[in-house]
DNA sequence: CCATAAATGATGTGCGTACCTCATTTCAAC
DNA sequence: GTTGAAATGAGGTACGCACATCATTTATGG
């Protein structure tokens, strides 16, 4: 039998197609026993609206926002080819873009960006942003406009977020730190840099890197984080400097931004190929260098998979549909020269 | 301005609505000059059918017969799983499955198999079977009568499919070798084992693995490949037979299936946590092998994506439109303890 | 029982496309 | 120029649903 439709719904539950309609679209004017035979008659079909349908007779628009850090990092300029990419593929059905940058630090910024979207003209948002208290008030306002939000990369967990896309930073790091751990070739330190610790993700990476480490790799040590605070030349200086005045270096893991002055200052200390050296993200910097054995282990995730899971998401949250999750789980990946996917 | 639709190329063109329709579903009766123009104001208005709406008027369905090798292989029944979880979600949309299971290593009933199929009842075709010049020809005869065909797993490269889904082979030896040579804590023998060197994979995976030992790792040889030639008893003692025998095997290598033996041999030889060992798939065993630290890293595709990917390209192929590349390449995973997706 | 409001039914149109029929025009060959 | 075939036009219906209008029925309170 095919899938029923809504006239199979009024002719079995004895009531007009107009009241199923109104059951359907949530319009007044139904008694709650209406309501419930016509609901309980979708069940008993398993009646499920044809969206594509819908979307046509109702010249559907999906109207989402991406909130992304301006700036050169390279991690954003990849999400935002992503995105590029994915307008120009067939989940852009439908679909208008708007992306928005804001300087990630500055959380009045992003709020007034945040305010000056009109939540009428806008069905989803997905954000890459810091969760500071302010944002997460502007967002609880923009939730109560009826607008579907998803965190990007970086989870909400304390603002009124409807999904999450991206990696378990804990995770994260546990996973370097297990490669790390098996890549060392003898006892010693491990150096960690970061741009900042007050960055959820880095504080995270190094709960998990650190907890392996104790738990599996005692004879190494991780000493404390380097943190530029979004300096290049401090980054590269400071790393430059524990390079060269620490033989007893038997690991390098960069856990944040930055990857660029790490391999400046590695390079210059004339100890690549020496320590094992982890980075995240895989960008043009980290895929060059892992080609050119300079990095050992990139950990990523997919950014095309994870702008057209935000996508799909915030579909599926716009119509009320289930997400189906496994799809939507964005993964670990380990990157080495030799399974360096052929681009993005 | 809004997307273009059939009446907006009617008018441009100065045809009607019917002769549009004509051209744009390629009936007969029309002047190639008036073709011609009908296309060209196709293109300069850059209009794309809305395929929602053209399925709707049509009541397409999609029907995909998948061909999985049948028996025990926990890597084809993690295939099927994925193919049911499929199906209950968007991608199953107008969507008709049928999965074949054929005996893998008998071209004859995998031929049979293939030539029971109503090629009128049949818009596409993906198979996971060896290529035999049997097979390849049954191929011809049915991409002839305009179905797609997607290879899945391993490619078909002398046959006529339209496009492969799966990873290449070589790199994931290739991967496997990289991770090996890195974890290896001394110099000495790697140890290999597959069901069978005739497998195009398992000859590749060896090809790339072999290629990378020689010129990043020389102080590590790697011996002959064992065969067990699916019979997992023998697997099991060659394995356990050589872990016992062997002190200086410093790498263990699982090619192909025969996980399970290969697992039982590492436990009963009590060298597990002792020399690294790397398999490929991630199915039940190989992640609780990990779990329990018996495994160190298992190179795998994400099955899930494989037969979404299957889906939508067979999508694609069926209406003539363009494929999505950088979302329907597949990844070699490298997944360790740590990063084990949650299931799947 | 009536008045009134609330609930429901009946019916039509449109979304963008496919597909069908029948009438009309155009073209080429003679 | 006539003729016959080929090409094109005109118009309708359908797909599954959204949304609107107006008529009719049902419940509710007095």
């Amino acid at each position: 039998m095919d899938r029923p439709t809504v006239h199979d719904i009024a002719r079995e539950a004895g009531v007009s197609l107009a009241t199923v309609d109104r059951v359907l679209n949530a319009r007044a004017g139904v008694r709650q026993k209406t309501i419930d035979k016509v609901n309980d008659t979708i069940a008993r079909l398993g009646y499920v609206r044809d969206t594509s349908a819908a979307n046509l007779a109702r010249q559907r628009r999906y109207t989402f926002a991406f909130v992304l850090p301006e700036g050169p990092s390279q991690f954003a300029e990849s999400i935002r080819a992503a995105l590029r990419d994915a307008y120009s593929s067939q989940i852009a059905d439908r679909l208008v873009l708007r992306i928005i940058s804001v300087p990630a630090n500055d959380p009045h910024a992003i709020v007034r960006a945040l305010l000056s979207l009109d939540p009428r003209k806008l069905d989803g948002l997905a954000l890459m942003v810091p969760e500071t208290p302010q944002v997460r008030d502007a967002l609880a306002r923009i939730k109560q406009e009826g607008i579907a939000i998803v965190a990007m990369v970086s989870d909400l967990p304390n603002s009124p977020r409807d999904y999450f896309v991206g990696t378990d930073s804990i995770a994260a790091g546990r996973t370097a730190a297990l490669l790390m751990g098996k890549f060392a070739r003898k006892p010693g330190e491990i150096l960690l840099a970061t741009n900042s610790m007050r960055s959820r993700d880095s504080l995270e990476r190094r709960l998990g890197f650190d907890a392996v480490m104790q738990a599996d790799f005692p004879h190494l040590t991780v000493i404390p984080t380097i943190e530029s605070f979004d300096d290049p030349e401090r980054m590269e200086e400071l790393v430059f400097g524990m390079l060269i005045r620490k033989p007893q270096l038997v690991g390098l893991y960069s856990m944040g931004s930055g990857n660029l002055s790490v391999l400046r200052a590695l390079r210059r200390s004339t100890r690549v190929g020496e320590i094992p050296v982890i980075m995240h993200e895989l960008t043009p910097p980290t895929r060059a260098a892992l080609m050119a054995n300079e990095v050992d282990a990139v950990i990523a995730q997919n950014v095309g998979h994870l702008v057209r899971s935000a996508i799909r998401v915030l579909r599926s949250l716009s119509d009320n549909l289930p997400i189906f999750e496994p799809q939507e789980r964005l993964r670990i990946e380990i990157v080495l020269r030799e399974n360096l996917p052929e681009s993005g």
